[in-house]
RNA sequence: UGCGGUGUGGCCAAGUUGGUUCUAAGGCAUCCGUCUGAUACACGGAAGAUCACUGGUUCGAGUCCAGUCAUCGCAACCA
């Protein structure tokens, strides 16, 4: 395609031969590259095999100075799954930084990294081998569990490599990061080393999410999985619990015998054995309602919140008949009367003693009675709460406060435990609930649901005033779909909360992309920050490096291999043992490592892992195994420039990374941070397997290419925003963006290689160059001006469009366009010369600003260009620098001008359509009204360009518009709004009502005195806009404040120029149909028409250069082909002369 | 439920500090044409939007404020 059709066909010739015949003579001569059609990914693999072959990554890094480093961190992925197409997004945001602060002279080491501890990889390894968490250490030794998932965590390395490369993604993937590796290990003990020795360590007993199921607690991370939170039907019951009549309680007594409860509600029954004590808000105002129990049918007095007695009571039956109820034989449940008999706030409760709802066992301490808790609403229940501290978080701190501990039994080790044990069923104490699962745990078909259980036993006792369904969302686990149980477990806690002042000030610092990130939902995650739970009970991951005494009294915390090796000898010189350190630090065999505290205590690991996110936090420093080697590369390396990564590491990654050097070194981790929305399908749904429309990242590169898969997910919606991933724009992209670019380049590739243009001769200087040379060139620094900028300022998406736009409508849809001629037109001069300068420099600096988005093509491009002119001496256009602006030649003038001719030509073509009268048609003349002389200046300057774009003869500048023009005038708000506030609209009015003598008049006396209810206003031109609308009798066309007329009227010498142009085209296409050569004379006969004579006598010569005929005639007698000629079929005879 | 984002023609989307020059860019798709020595994945034109809704501030609101709705994401022990 890039070379014309004649060219390729044989025995004629070609411009091929020509040039090959010309390099003969020209030793130094090579042509530049010329392909048949655009294929992107051919180009990926050439340029990738090329890029590899000369080490082009690596130049790109070792060629720019240490001293001048751009730092960018590479958040780890798992390996152990597979990359998907928000990789590619994710990594072609990292990935055009990286290559655009390299093209500015910067060194930017980029080390890969793999996450490769954690429970997914665990739980992949137990489904494969059909184990369970409980198997581990019996059926199949930790050992050998841990190689399993040491093996099995980087089976997708191969694939993940393989986008890497194939995206076009340049990290070093030689030298990667892995955290499962000994000095990763040593690092993250370190680190962790150091805010222990601040006192950010602590080990304390919460309730968290743990799933019995699995026999492991879970992160809020893993929660937090799709599909964790489910609707659920459970079995809920409002308790009621008997206040005990004593001398605090006493006010709520009236009669004798009275039996006055709290009603709470709860919808985890089993944890009812549990309670501890009810909470209630302070300010929250409890009602006494007199009334029945709804199934004993029991006089009872309640009490439970105001607001909430619509829930639980019919209005209807307010004040109803207690006598007619109590004597109906047959107790109709909805007919129970209730009334209100007392009212009281929430704090007069406090303090009240209540017996025990299920008294299976008895606590310890201090127990059964009202307290307060702050989280106490009336948007639920009952407004009291049921408070068993073994199973909420909320219940254990509460009842802390109040002195209040957790119900207990001692298991078999005389430890305390709650009655629910670890495997998720009732311990030997609870009665005849022993031994039952509170949740079906055990997919037993017979499982017998234990919450209705305890509402009927409830019920048939007196002690519940309501059971029923109800749908609410509960956490699951994510392994085994069964629900979550809130368990107090012993875990190891960073004191975050500590740094938390610290963390939100450092945070305001960095530069968020996009800034709501950083300062809502960053912000208000670090305003409401927790204590971070480290301990993980599993085994794949980096083991907490404490040792402690069995009462936890003497502890050691190991900071580094070395030291450990110093702890084991004195342990061994201390326990007389032989221990020496392990050559893998996980587990299992560094729990057998045992120290010594200095009076020679021993001294056991403690057992947990360390939170997998503490690992990925830790890579500033562990991945240059810091500080045990590179001091310097670590310095050079810390803070981060930037990083990127999805809006989900928000709390993930962004945070950890934050808080560790926040606490560790009191410094922000990165300086920048891009989060990248989402990936969706193109109907806006989230990309899922599931739903079978997830994107395989390499059937789209491979069908697309890397460049227009990564421009397009760049241009078409800003990092941040979800990305609606469709197909269609990935083929548009292809094909407007990079098919006009290659255009555009074969385009001059064809022509600089039948002229030999390989950039040796002089530059010419800019001033002799024409008028569209200047624009484009200024256009170009313009281009480069704000293209640089926006990357600067990690706005891709202005970039990545600014550039398309300035090349497929500048430089291809206009300067190209209407220098063709140029370019094909005689010999080489001096013109000539100048266009293909200006054509080469657009072209490479195109390639330069595109390059971090679409390495590839811009790379193909930069050599294509180089390697003939030898311009630059850099292999790669990665190798380059970003072009410096050159301010001098930024005409903005200029830019206008041509952005006049631009839309004047648009409007004269409109016009022509809405007239039928095709661009062949010559036309006599365009009318312009010329407002103000500079605009004058300025059309003029471009007058040429238009003309012969719209072919049209001649100018005519209405200079006098007087009585020729209608104009419109109106306020000019933007001066007059503020000056004249509420009158503006009065002014308004008046203006609009002006007629064209007063417009001319303003226009006379360069003003106007308004007088608006006796105030007089002085307006200057300036307050007023005054456009042309409309000349009256003309076809007049608007654009803004451009108006342009064109004078149809057809002459008759016209309309013969217009015949001869259209002869002209179908002799052209009878000679393309012919296959002739471009340089064949031909001699033409033309069937008779008197439509033609004069066409043939006016303009007969134009028509015989313009299609190399030797004659023209016509006659009566001719055989040859049939062509229309304005609906008129006439035989053409076109021959070789 | 709370927090945050988004809501502009069938689709993708521009739209700074509010200004009748936003009478709302551009692209895709649609329709109608055109050029043709870049033979095209080219060019031109047309049609298509009460800027989610309601109210407010203002002389003036796509733009600012409040509320509502829709949608997406995040968070959550909610009893």
């Amino acid at each position: 395609m890039a070379t014309p059709k004649k060219v390729e066909t044989k025995k004629k010739v070609s411009t091929k031969k020509t040039s090959q015949a010309t390099t003969a003579r020209k030793r130094r001569w090579s042509a530049y590259k010329t392909y048949k059609k655009l294929d992107l990914v051919q180009m990926d693999k050439e340029l990738l095999a090329f890029w590899k072959k000369n080490k082009v990554f690596e130049k790109s890094v070792e060629e720019r100075p240490k001293s001048k480093s751009f730092v960018f961190y590479e958040g780890p992925p798992s390996a152990n799954g597979k990359p998907g197409i928000h990789h590619v997004m994710a990594r072609t945001v990292k990935d055009t930084f990286c290559r655009y602060r390299t093209m500015k002279g910067m060194r930017v080491e980029r080390k890969a990294g793999w996450d490769t501890h954690g429970l997914p990889i665990e739980l992949t390894v137990e489904k494969e081998l059909g184990i369970t968490k409980e198997d581990i250490g019996k059926k199949i030794s930790v050992d050998d569990y841990n190689k399993q998932c040491r093996k099995t965590v980087m089976r997708f390395t191969d694939l993940w490599n393989d986008v890497t490369t194939k995206m076009g993604y340049w990290v070093d993937l030689k030298n990667p990061y892995i955290t499962y590796e000994n000095n990763y290990i040593e690092s993250v003990w370190n680190i962790l080393q150091r805010l222990y020795k601040k006192g950010l360590l602590y080990k304390g007993y919460t309730i968290q999410p743990y799933s019995p199921a699995a026999g492991t607690g879970l992160s809020s991370h893993e929660l937090n999985q799709p599909g964790c939170y489910k609707d659920v039907k459970d079995t809920t019951v409002v308790g009621q619990f008997k206040i005990k009549r004593e001398e605090h309680s006493e006010f709520l007594f009236a009669r004798e015998n009275e039996d006055v409860r709290f009603l709470a509600w709860t919808t985890t029954p089993w944890t009812l054995p549990s309670n501890m004590a009810l909470a209630v808000g302070k300010k929250i105002t409890y009602v006494k309602v007199d009334t029945y129990n709804p199934y004993t049918f029991e006089r009872v007095s309640v009490v439970l919140a105001e607001d909430l007695l619509g829930k639980w009571f019919k209005e209807s039956n307010l004040d109803g008949d207690f006598e007619a109820f109590e004597t109906s034989e047959k107790k109709d449940r909805s007919k129970i009367p209730h009334q209100v008999v007392e009212k009281f706030k929430g704090n007069l409760l406090v303090g009240v003693n209540y017996e025990q709802l299920l008294p299976y066992v008895k606590p310890e301490g201090d127990a059964f009675r009202v307290i307060l808790g702050d989280f106490v609403t009336t948007s639920d229940g009952t407004g009291i709460v049921h408070i068993a501290p073994t199973f909420g978080a909320d219940d254990k701190r509460v009842g802390e406060q109040n002195g209040i501990k957790g119900l207990t039994v001692e298991d078999e080790n005389g430890n305390p435990t709650p009655l629910v044990d670890k495997q998720g069923k009732f311990v030997k104490e609870a009665g005849e609930l022993a031994g039952k699962y509170v949740k079906n745990y055990k997919d037993d078909a017979n499982y017998e649901n234990i919450d209705v259980e305890i509402a009927v036993k409830l019920k048939t006792e007196n002690k519940a005033f309501n059971v029923q369904k109800y749908e609410h969302n509960y956490p699951h686990c994510w392994r085994t779909d069964k629900p979550v149980l809130y368990y107090p477990l012993d875990s190891w806690f960073i004191k975050a909360t500590a740094a938390k002042k610290r963390m939100v000030e450092l945070n305001k610092t960095i530069q968020w992309k996009p800034a709501h990130t950083g300062e809502k939902r960053f912000g208000n995650w670090l305003e409401n920050l927790n204590d971070w739970n480290l301990s993980r009970s599993r085994y794949w991951g980096i083991p907490l490096p404490i040792w402690r005494n069995e009462e936890g009294t003497k502890e050691i915390c190991i900071g580094s291999i070395e030291e450990l090796k110093k702890e084991v000898a004195f342990a061994n010189k201390k326990l007389g043992m032989k221990q020496s350190v392990p050559k893998d630090l996980h587990r299992p065999y560094i729990d057998d490592v045992v120290l010594c505290s200095k009076d020679g205590e021993k001294l056991t690991r403690e057992l947990d892992l360390i939170d997998v996110w503490f690992d990925s936090g830790s890579m500033p420093y562990a991945q240059w195994h810091y500080p045990f080697e590179n001091k310097d590369k670590f310095k050079r390396n810390f803070p981060a420039d930037f990083i990127a990564e999805g809006v989900d590491q928000t709390r993930g990654w962004f945070y950890t990374l934050h808080a560790i050097a926040t606490m560790a070194f009191d410094s922000v981790a990165y300086k920048a941070v891009v989060s990248n929305g989402l990936v969706l399908d193109k109907d806006a749904r989230k990309m899922s397997k599931r739903w079978g429309n997830a994107a395989d990242p390499f059937k789209t590169i491979d069908k697309y290419g890397a460049d227009a898969t990564r421009w397009y997910m760049l241009s078409n919606a800003q990092p941040w925003d979800n990305l609606r991933f469709n197909e269609e724009y990935l083929d548009e992209t292809r094909r407007k963006f990079f098919g006009t670019l290659y255009n555009t380049y074969s385009f001059f590739a064809l022509y600089a290689n039948i002229d030999k243009f390989n950039y040796s001769e002089k530059e010419v200087p800019l001033r002799q160059r024409p008028e569209i040379d200047k624009w484009i060139i200024s256009l170009l620094n313009s281009l480069v001006k704000e293209v640089d900028a926006d990357y600067a300022d990690y706005e891709p998406t202005n970039a990545a469009r600014k550039i398309q736009t300035f090349v497929m409508d500048n430089l291809s849809n206009w300067y190209v366009r209407l220098c063709r001629r140029r370019f094909w037109k005689g010999e080489m001069s001096k013109d000539k010369l100048a266009a293909y300068q200006t054509l080469y420099t657009c072209l490479d600096t195109v390639a330069k600003l595109m390059a971090p988005i679409a390495p590839f093509y811009a790379d193909r491009l930069y050599q294509d260009l180089n390697k003939v002119t030898g311009k630059e001496k850099h292999i790669s256009v990665h190798l380059a620098f970003i072009p410096k602006v050159n301010e001098k030649v930024i005409d903005k003038d200029l830019e206008q001008r041509m952005d006049y001719a631009q839309r004047i030509s648009s409007l004269v073509l409109s016009l022509r359509k809405k007239e039928n009268l095709r661009v062949r048609q010559p036309l006599q003349r365009v009318l312009l009204p010329i407002l103000d002389k500079s605009f004058q200046k300025q059309v003029e300057a471009v007058k040429d360009l238009i003309l012969s774009e719209v072919n049209v003869k001649e100018f005519e500048y209405i200079t006098d518009t007087s009585g020729v023009v209608n104009k419109s005038i109106k306020p000019n708000f933007k001066t007059l709004g503020r000056r004249l506030g509420k009158n503006m609209k009065a002014v308004s009015q008046k203006v609009a009502g002006f007629g064209q003598e007063e417009i001319t008049a303003i226009e006379s006396k360069g003003g106007y005195t308004l007088d608006l209810d006796g105030e007089k206003i002085d307006l200057s031109l300036e307050d007023f806009v005054i456009t042309s609308a409309d000349i009256p009798g003309w076809s007049v066309a608007n654009d803004g404040s451009l108006t342009v007329a064109l004078d149809i009227s057809l002459t008759e010498s016209l309309k013969a120029e217009g015949m001869a142009r259209e002869l002209v085209n179908r002799i052209q296409n009878l000679r393309k149909s012919k296959d002739f050569n471009v340089t064949d004379r031909i001699k033409v006969s033309i069937e008779h028409h008197e439509m033609l004579e004069k066409a043939i006598s006016e303009f007969g010569d134009y028509v015989k250069t313009e299609v190399l005929a030797d004659s023209i005639e016509l006659s009566n007698s001719i055989k040859g082909d049939k062509v229309d000629l304005d609906g008129v079929m006439l035989t053409f005879d076109v021959r070789k002369n």
